[in-house]
DNA sequence: CAAGATTCTGCCACTGAGTGGCATAAGCCT
DNA sequence: AGGCTTATGCCACTCAGTGGCAGAATCTTG
């Protein structure tokens, strides 16, 4: 039995779950540990917003949610883990979203682009903009919170060409097939960051919608970038 | 006085530096902490490669140089820097030489392209290349080495961009012309860390050259990666 | 070359992240 | 309801990283 995977116990008890509300009909040790997590995570963003992440510890943040240091490491793998929730489970969607994606013909950057758009479209309604954006304006200024985020992002990265080259075939020659598939995922990673970027300098308007438009937009740009010249500037 | 630019103290003593020696004519005291600094790495290096990064702790390292904990962190700011010192390296010369670089017209990534492989050119003929590997190969099996590296790499991009968008005007609409400037920088990232995985993963030639030819081949497949289109695997 | 001003180094004590072990309590399965 | 499984709390521990201070090494100036 693996814990780890808290949705992927749901399927034994027949087709009862409500896409809306995932997790609803979970045993209930399962549905507190999600309540702990959550609150741990609500918690978190709250108190580092206020005090900045090394402004507090993880004795604090444990005191404040009533759950001991040992609790926290079996929900997080470490302490920028927790600050970094909202984007992991964008990428955790993402990953799921493309294994199960009907087997469409067409380009492999559309289809990622749209993939990932359904992966933000999944993200809950209630706050997951809210999080995401206290999260990022968080990492913005705390070089261990980016870091880690980035790694996440490679780790994802890498998981999703696998899924690419299991799942399809690459046009042109079979030798560079890999390498395609690697920097083309890249890409989309370049336009989603550059869109996250945007969405959390905007002053207000943070949703889900608007994001994947500024996604939208990036990625519509990325043959401007390869292809875009430069000239001196006459200072 | 700013110790931190060690190289930046030399233009003081006139011409008599030679290229190949950088810092050969340092004061005695910036000389012994390059010094200093070059064993943590090569020591640093060899004992993480045997026992592992975690398997080595800061004291047995500092023990090996015969050095202070206290003078390690001076010299490095975290375990993680010094094994990934290499890289950074590179990064901080490709910085440079972009800043120095002639005002060419042209394609934008072309002009990242070239600056990046003179940077791979100017690192030192000695051991840079086995360094770096080793980093490398390290990097690969450790995660916190691995979030360090793309930490720094993305400070890098970040200030790339920075001086690109100083020194240079991008064509097309000018409301679009700092993210295609960021786009186009991260293409050149990806593309290599394509080829120095590529060459991480060849098992003898390890040279500066090959690398620099790698980041040809795989910066030749962004178009391709751009467009490549998938279709359906038949299992 | 000597003496004074700088700056680096080593030592010590300290905070805080993260881990392992074990007793206990809570949820789970007949 | 009673045994089984699994999460939790508590304790002690390791190790990364920091600040302070005394002393040594280097640089500078007369």
């Amino acid at each position: 039995m693996t814990p780890e995977k808290a949705t992927a116990t749901a399927p034994e008890r027949g087709a009862e779950q409500a896409p809306e509300a995932p997790g609803a009909a979970l045993p209930l040790r399962e549905r507190k540990k999600l309540r702990t997590r959550q609150a741990l995570i609500d918690t978190a963003l709250e108190l580092f917003g206020e005090h900045g992440f090394d402004g507090v510890t993880l004795d604090r943040l444990c005191e404040a949610v009533e759950v001991s240091k040992r609790t926290f490491f079996r929900a997080f793998s470490s302490k920028e883990d927790v600050a970094m929730a909202p984007t992991q489970d964008l990428w955790t969607t993402f990953l799921e979203v493309l294994e199960s994606r009907p087997s469409d013909d067409g380009r492999l950057l559309a289809l990622l682009e749209g993939t990932l758009t359904e992966a933000i479209d999944r993200m809950p309604a209630d706050g997951w903009a809210e999080r995401a954006l206290a999260s990022r304006r968080l990492a913005a200024r705390t070089p261990s919170m980016d870091a880690h985020g980035l790694a996440f992002c490679e780790r994802a990265t890498r998981e999703a060409v696998s899924t690419v080259t299991r799942r399809f075939a690459l046009d042109g020659p079979e030798a560079g097939a890999a390498l395609r598939a690697r920097l083309a995922t890249d890409m989309l990673v370049a336009a989603f960051h550059q869109a996250m970027d945007g969405w959390v300098a905007q002053p207000s308007g943070h949703t889900r919608a608007d994001l994947a438009r500024r996604l939208r937009t990036a990625c519509a740009e990325l043959p401007g970038a390869l292809a875009a010249s430069v000239e001196p500037r006459r200072a």
